[in-house]
Formats: structure tokens, C-alpha cells, sequence
DNA sequence: GTGTATTTGTTCGTATGTATT
DNA sequence: TAATACATACGAACAAATACA
């Protein structure tokens, strides 16, 4: 019968095996593994067949490499929900993750043509506009640009400064509640300074969204535009019960 | 840094401005994009390499040109509804457009993982899979590919073939209604076949949506992957009601 | 910033075993 | 049997991105 029996490959072998210490947790997502040099020493086989075993389980997402510094074990991409209420920090708190938020800027100017559209206004009306970056266990997630009505919440930009937290800083404006009106999704390459900030290679997929959010009266409260890195998010639309 | 720079021919950065500026709204179907002239200048480049960028949208079909006449903006970028129904020639249709569908494969086969698991099937059930591509006025917009169980809908293939319309097909098995019970997305990077299909550049950016419909009863009817072109489509989320 | 070492990515070449024609 | 194609495995060298003193 052990003529019927198939050899398997020995980079296959080495495949599992670095699956089942992943899966065991020897190595914990964002983990870095052993350089190839150590690893082909380590099975006692050439570069080439480690590479060929980490290949094939980088094609099913399990580990990424990055050239010059190492293979790393995969994050399994953020779950986003987006639907009626769309709260960054809840979403990632109750996917257990660790989320933070850094600002790039805060200030308050002149509204251009789709901020004025969107939020009623003039164009030229002053909105405050707050840049910053969003992270989930330390991993840059999602940019964003909201701009705000700025007469009709003259001093949201303190609250921002303080708080960080859109919610918060709004509900220290006066709105107790907002919902997402609408959301508009389409997939873009990463410019120079996007790729910057997610840490990603210019040119890598992102993942934009232009949301314009409202209060209980459905008065436009923001315009929204969301850019997230493609290989490190996924956007769920839960079913509208 | 500059040594670092990308090589990135100069032809390919006017193509991918002067595309996002018709995905983005600044040139709308039908207008006339300025001159070769105009636009060497705006570019700082000879009218040749203006022409390169020009003649690979026009391959895209993007842009098309009228000799003596000029580059006119060929269709906007599409407006994809979803939600808790998706129909694809419909929504296409409200919005004015002629939808389109192309057959690229269909087969049954043994579902894979995912297939069983969002169909509540066991690995290596039969299931159908639909591949294909739906164009509006004759532009590809995106690719699926759809699995549906083979054994609770025997004769849905030969609907298929026949009508190409999935409502209509299910509607023939005993299926009165279905609604999306969830959708991920994310963007990823175009594959080599999604590129040909689409007629985009190997690369680009798309959109990936993934996404389950159940029937009335919440049985799951379709697991279905599909790839929006980046360039071509923006997905809208409308205000749940 | 600069230079150097480290690490992955790529491309040559060599050899062997297996399956197909 | 011979010719061919393909997957596996090893070796060497260099390129490119990164890390670090």
C-alpha cells in the first residue's frame, strides 16, 4: 500500500508546521517569525523551500512579509460596522481591540463646495475641519476629514481638542444623538501623504467613504470623508433590523 | 528621498489626474476635456505624452475622441446602490443607464469553505456557481461570482442560462423574495484576470464586496463575492428607513 | 543625515523525480 | 522507450527595503 501513499512535499511540511504554532499561539498576530535564514537552518532545508512554504501561506492571508524587516503574523482585518450609527472606539472596544485616535490638525475655515452642499451651508461659510487618524491596537486604521457647521457649533473645536471624540465633543454642543444619512464608498489608490500616515506603500488600495451624518431633527451635524487601508479593514453592513 | 522616488512613466500620472477628476464629478459624461494643447500645458509636457495618457483612457473606454472635434468624457462613474435589496439591472435602469450582463462560466461543484459555511451546507456539498459580468452602456462594472446550494434549487442553472437574471431565476425555483443579510467590503488591488474582465490595469484599485442573501425564511439563498471596479462605481448606502 | 548590517525579493543556474505524451 | 513538461529542492549572487548605531 506505501506505493499508493503520496510524499508530501517538505515545504508543505513546513507549512503546517509553522500553521500549527501560529494556531497554537506560539506566535501571536503581529508577531515577527524567525528570519528565513534562521528558519531554513532551523528544518535544515535551503531558503528557497522555507520561502516557498511562507508563500503559500501568505496566499491565505495567514502571515505578511515585508521586505527588510521580517515575516509578520497577520492581524485579522478590523470588522468596521457602518450603518445608522457609525462610533469608532465602540466598534473596536467591542471587537476587543485597543483603539486610539491621533489629530493632524484642527481648524476652522472657509467651506468648499461639497462641504457647503452637504452641510447647508454657503459656500464660504466657516465649518471646522479636524484631520486625524484613527488606530486599532496601534495599527494606523482609517484617516479621516470631518467638517463641521462652524457657526452652529461655535466652540466644538475646544471639545475636540479635549476630548478627541466626535460624539463627545458634539454632545457637549448640544446634540444629543446623530445618525449616518448617507454613505458613499469607492475604492482609490493611496496618494504620497495617505500612505504616510496608514503606513502603507503609495499606491496600495484604500478604501474612501464620504458619510454626511445628521441630528434627531435631520440637520446635517457633518460631512465625513473616511479613507481606510484596504488590507487592514472590512467594512460590514450589518442587516437593518 | 528623491533617489527613492518612484519611476512611474509621466503618461501614467496624467491619466490616473485626469481620471479621478472625472470620478470625482470636475468632468461629467459628455463634457469636453480641454484641448491636448491645454492640456500639455497644464501638465508641463509635450502633447505627445498628453496623447499616451489620453489613447490608455480611451482604451478603458473612459474618454473616446472626435477627430477635428475633441476628448469627450465617455460616462460617469456609476451610482451602485445597496442595501437590504440589491438588483442589479434595476438599480441600474432608475438611474438611466443600459445594464448588461455577461455569462462568464457556470458550474456546479463542491462548495468550498466559506460557500458551506454561509450557506449552511457541509464542505464539498454541491453548490452552483455563477461567474460574470455586468456592464452598463457597455462598460464592465463589476465581476461576481455567485454560489447558490444545488441540491435546495435542482433547476436553477437552466434558468440561468436561459434568463441570466438571478431574481427571475430564483423566482422560478420558489424563491418570492430574498433581501442581503450581510456585506463586507474592503478594497483590494486588481488580479490579472480581474484586470482583463474589467478592462482596467492589473493593480488597480477595486472594490470587494462579500455578501449573503436569504430568502423570506432567513434560509440563505446566495453567497456571492463581487469585484466593483474602483474607478467606474461608487456604492452608495442609503438612509435606512 | 550617513553608513552599514540585516532581511526579504528576484533571477540566474543545477539537479532529481514523476507524470504525460 | 524516448522525449517532454512540471514540481521539487538546493546553491549563489545581487537588488531593494528596512533597521540601527
Amino acid at each position: 500500500m506505501s506505493r499508493f501513499q503520496k510524499k508530501t512535499p517538505v515545504w508543505e511540511g513546513i507549512s503546517r508546521a509553522l500553521t500549527a504554532d501560529i494556531a497554537e499561539g506560539r506566535y501571536t498576530p503581529g508577531d515577527k517569525l524567525p528570519t528565513e535564514a534562521e528558519l531554513s537552518a532551523r528544518f535544515g532545508v535551503n531558503r528557497h523551500t522555507v520561502r516557498h512554504a511562507l508563500k503559500d501561506m501568505a496566499e491565505t492571508g495567514l502571515v505578511h512579509a515585508r521586505r527588510g524587516s521580517g515575516v509578520y503574523v497577520a492581524q485579522r482585518p478590523t470588522d468596521y460596522p457602518i450603518g445608522k450609527r457609525v462610533r469608532f472606539h465602540r466598534n473596536l472596544q467591542q471587537a476587543g481591540r485597543l483603539p486610539a485616535k491621533e489629530t493632524l490638525s484642527i481648524e476652522t475655515r472657509a467651506a468648499d463646495q461639497r462641504e457647503a452642499e452637504a452641510l447647508h451651508l454657503n459656500k464660504g461659510d466657516p465649518v471646522h475641519v479636524y484631520e486625524g487618524l484613527s488606530l486599532a491596537d496601534g495599527q494606523p486604521i482609517v484617516m479621516f476629514r470631518s467638517a463641521f457647521p462652524a457657526e452652529r457649533y461655535p466652540d466644538l473645536l475646544e471639545h475636540l481638542t479635549f476630548s478627541k471624540s466626535v460624539t463627545a465633543a458634539l454632545k457637549a454642543c448640544g446634540v444629543e444623538d446623530y445618525t449616518r444619512a448617507s454613505t458613499r464608498l469607492t475604492a482609490k489608490r493611496a496618494t504620497t501623504t495617505q500612505a504616510l500616515h496608514l503606513r502603507i506603500r503609495e499606491g496600495d488600495p484604500i478604501l474612501r467613504s464620504v458619510g454626511i451624518n445628521v441630528d434627531a431633527n435631520r440637520v446635517p451635524t457633518e460631512y465625513g470623508v473616511s479613507w481606510f487601508a484596504g488590507d487592514r479593514v472590512t467594512l460590514t453592513l450589518s442587516d437593518p433590523e
